[in-house]
DNA sequence: GTGGTCTAGACCACT
DNA sequence: GTGGTCTAGACCACG
């Protein structure tokens, strides 16, 4: 369910941040169950806990996960907060394509046009 | 006319690759014209020479601009290419959101408002 | 009555330091009164018996109950010493609150005011 | 100007996180100006670097500091942002303390004016 | 057993 | 030189 990629340029924990996000917010890992522990997500993957750590610590802090000393960490019940954590970094990102759109008078036009149809073309081939 | 933000977090040649990549997309550096030497802009800049190679070695590769040794470097007389570079980044970086949306059951619809309410918002704050 | 909450991110056993120090306040658990056993509280709330134990320990340190070995363990009879360390605590938090306005020069008035809201505001949403 | 004091129960980092943010927002470290490097201040303290390194990244994330690689760290030169972020975890204290109050039954009036003599003795004992 | 903090020492990208 | 990431291994508080 979880895995790393190492030709990913991206740092191993924001790509745990971001993977334990995603199935946190499409409901794959179900509101208030239990996360593997730091120690033994950290085997399987064959990485350092600490590594593990960075990513529930920052998990934690945009209110994904709780963890709580001695018993472990667990997926918010908050389902709201799941999904708005996603939905904002999709946020920021369409901000700074539209502010070099802007920038390179890249017609409004043309930007909704591509946009809807690779919405399209990925709709297409979800089974 | 080119200058770098140090509070931008990313790279400064990757600045320059961005900037100068702008300039030339908006023909506001005219194809054919020459760029400064690696070393005047090192010093206008008050920044080190490798950096600004690195830069342009980067715009070379992607057909923005073209270097002669001993004769210095020019904007590509391609102008397509110019804003094609510039456009590809803009089209990749949606291509990367949408993937995400699809991914999160974001709905296309509300998308594509956020786009065209940005593009607005950030319409009317130009000078 | 006693009851724990694991959303709360404090240890377990501060929550039962703190639920009986305020019942013992509050004189819904009567001065003189025995407190459930350790093992039978332990079993009641399905949590482990040293954590009982560790809660016991301190309520006796602050003076809220007093433990008799072969007996089991009372609600002092100090009723005086009950509310008292509860409002120690608070005057404590409160006195290191006003140490950091200080140092930060936050006015007296605005502290005033946004602690005179807050009672307010809790004071009305209550059953 | 920066220290750390081993008998405080908090973590390293977190103390630190705590004086050079209340430092920013009294102006004593001017905004703009650079901080010690995290080896430097590192030495300095005879701490590991990495405590210092998770303090500083703390410190960014609240927008207090901006750290830019190859170049340094920096007191954020957005002024607002340096005492709000102190003023936020007063109120969260106060919110804290005031939901403790309420649940004791101690009343407002004594609240206030405990709140209101510590303003006035701390007050005088200073400079 | 759990999460959280810390040290020691390394490598990387950038200047 | 700078900040950022990672590994390895330790200790603590909590259950």
């Amino acid at each position: 369910m979880i895995s790393i990629d190492y030709k990913d340029r991206r740092p191993i924990f924001e790509q745990l941040v971001d993977k334990i996000g995603d199935l946190a917010a499409k409901g794959l890992l179900a509101p208030g169950s239990q996360l593997p522990s730091v120690r033994q997500l950290a085997m399987e993957l064959s990485i350092n806990p600490n590594t593990i750590q960075k990513a529930y610590t920052e998990l934690e802090r945009r209110g994904v996960i709780v963890s709580v000393k001695g018993r472990g960490s667990f997926v918010s019940e908050d389902t709201a907060s799941l999904k708005n954590d996603r939905i904002r970094q999709i946020k920021d990102g369409l901000a700074e394509l539209v502010r070099q759109a802007l920038i390179l008078e890249y017609p409004q036009q043309e930007f909704i046009e591509e946009a809807k149809r690779l919405f399209e073309e990925g709709g297409e081939s979800r089974s």
